[in-house]
RNA sequence: GUGGCCGUAGCUCAAUGGCAGAGCACUGGAUUGUGGCUCCAGUGGUUGGGGGUUCGAAUCCCCUCGGUCACCCCA
């Protein structure tokens, strides 16, 4: 027989109560903000086909997805975010009126290398906002988030909020449109924090010709040079041009295919300017972060100098005029243009919190609208929406960053023991009654020494230990030992009886001798 | 995914090529129905795992698993 222990999954973690209660006390105050902001429970599978988070997720998702197949042969996986699922949701069963305003927790998986506040499976918590287009909608979901952390005690965090919609302007504008589209909208990202020549470097790998028939062309005198030529006929004039040189020169290609090529390539000028003029302008885009009234105006200019329609930017600017009137002042929110977040199946508005007491994985929470999901989805008509996540371990990481607290309530907790096994059956009774009395009753159920178990009780920081042996049972009572003091009362046991119906008088006394005024608001912290 | 550091008792760590140890914790006793202090005793280790070098490896080398830090990316 194997005596080695079984390990842990790579990136998972056992918690134990302490951690488990200290999670699951900051899950339910975030959840407990977002009803106060009206939204409701929705619960969603852990599992999901593969397809629903290949469909709109983006490179950086897929690659990181615990996929698998059942045995059943299906391809599922294990989900990697909420939204995806909540939407899958919603097309499948659309609810009567909109809007519809869900909260969802819950377990989350991405096959990534872990670290301090990164795992393979983690907690996420978060909204979904379905129905409502605008800046109003917009700027209440990011004052929400916001909002959660202010509740939860959180001072040192930061906002930072761009448009994915303006570059989405610019691309539309120049008539760029599928692959393209996308690869540029992913450079956004890139541009902002490595520079433009990285995302040149990149796309030139991707896509050597089409990016260097750009180059050769020109950037500044696009040139068609089969002019206004049909598609037959310019292979016509192509393959009589490589007749002339000699068919030699083909290789193993057929002429087809080398005659399909070059016409795609001397086709490729105005496409190729599209994507110089789109990667000048994410180049610049990518620079303007900052103090939201400055990017603003910067931005105004970078459009003006594009020609390109400034609806984003000015919903943007809308939306932080409204977040200053909810509260949430430009001292912590940022703009950043260069924002486009790895999920592509955000259109607009998106938004990232992060804090200053993280490191590396700084990110605690991120969002954004998602005006297309729901088509894209299998939907036959298409709903704006958006929505955000926290992370919810990493919010626990930030509170001790801050050195917060979490406070969580309970029952007062009371150790009852028996003095000797004889009277175990009227100990089983007491503790009975206590729990019917409200109280955590915990039995001692090792057998062992009465100094044992005190000292146990002591240890674990046991408030008040019920102790009953022979004489306890003969007159009908119990005997309260407070273990700050040493005090000890002996009560009777129908009183602890009639105070769980309801009493006052002696009743209430002698339970809350018990709770020791009342419920403990035990504080968990790790330090 | 790339690079660095770390892995010895439940926990914190010592032992740098020569008998695997300490403190805390845990269990029992001193004290038969009363804890915290004190004293005594005890349990607990294939040194993360596998292979190699060596008379001899926790120690040196290789592989691997796990953790962690910086990148990358994200919650």
């Amino acid at each position: 027989m194997e005596r080695r222990p079984v390990e842990r999954v790579r990136g998972t973690q056992d918690s134990w109560p302490h951690d488990a209660q200290r999670l699951d006390a900051v899950r339910r105050h975030l959840e407990a903000t977002f009803a106060s902001f009206g939204y409701r429970r929705i619960d969603v599978p852990v599992l999901e086909p593969a397809e629903l988070h290949l469909r709109k997720s983006g490179l950086e998702i897929v690659s990181k997805l615990y996929g698998f197949d059942d045995l059943g042969g299906r391809r599922l996986c294990l989900r990697p975010e909420l939204t995806a699922s909540v939407v899958r949701a919603y097309v499948a069963q659309p609810a009567p009126r909109l809007p519809v305003k869900v909260f969802s927790s819950g377990p989350v998986f991405r096959y990534e290398r872990p670290s301090r506040g990164r795992y393979r499976q983690f907690t996420q918590s978060g909204v979904e906002l379905i129905g409502p287009e605008g800046a109003l909608a917009d700027a209440e979901v990011v004052f929400l988030a916001m909002h959660a952390l202010e509740r939860l005690g959180l001072r040192d965090y930061r906002v930072t909020i761009g448009h994915i919609g303006i570059v989405g302007e610019l691309l539309a504008g120049l008539g760029l449109t599928g692959r393209w589209a996308t690869l540029l909208m992913e450079s956004l990202e890139e541009a902002r924090r490595h520079g433009l020549e990285a995302v040149k470097t990149r796309l030139r790998e991707l896509d050597p010709e089409l990016f260097d028939a750009g180059e050769s062309t020109g950037a500044t005198e696009p040139v068609d040079r089969l002019g206004g030529l049909g598609e037959t006929e310019a292979r016509a004039v192509v393959a009589s041009l490589l007749a002339e040189l000699g068919a030699d020169a083909l290789g193993r290609r057929s002429l087809d295919e080398v005659v399909e090529r070059m016409v795609r390539k001397l086709r490729a000028g105005p496409n190729a300017r599209a994507v110089e003029r789109a990667l000048a302008f994410i180049g610049r885009l990518g620079a303007l972060h900052g103090a939201p009234g400055d990017v603003l105006r910067r931005g105004r200019e970078l459009l003006r100098e594009f020609d390109v329609d400034d609806a984003p930017l000015r919903q943007l600017e809308e939306s932080v005029a409204l977040l200053e009137c909810m509260g949430a002042g430009a001292a912590r929110v940022q703009l950043d243009l260069g924002l486009s977040r790895g999920l592509q199946y955000y259109t607009g508005m998106v938004f990232e919190i992060d804090h200053a007491g993280l490191g590396a994985e700084s990110q605690l929470c991120g969002g954004g609208r998602y005006d297309d999901l729901i088509r894209a989805l299998g939907a036959r008509y298409s709903t704006p929406a958006l929505g955000f996540a926290f992370g919810v371990e990493r919010v626990l990481l930030a509170l001790d960053a801050e050195a917060r607290d979490v406070v969580v309530e309970r029952a007062a907790d009371v150790f009852v023991v028996p003095a000797s096994a004889p009277h175990e059956a009227y100990a089983i009774r007491v503790a009975q009654a206590l729990r019917h009395a409200a109280l955590c009753a915990h039995l001692e159920v090792g057998r062992r020494p009465l100094r044992a178990s005190l000292a146990y009780a002591g240890r674990e920081g046991f408030a008040q230990v019920v102790v009953v042996g022979e004489t306890e049972e003969r007159e009908g009572t119990i005997r309260v030992r407070d273990m700050a003091t040493g005090e000890e009362h002996t009560v009777p046991l129908a009183i602890i009886v009639a105070g769980a119906s309801g009493a006052s008088g002696a009743a209430g006394d002698a339970l809350g001798l018990l709770r020791g005024n009342g419920a403990i608001h035990e504080t968990v912290h790790e330090r």
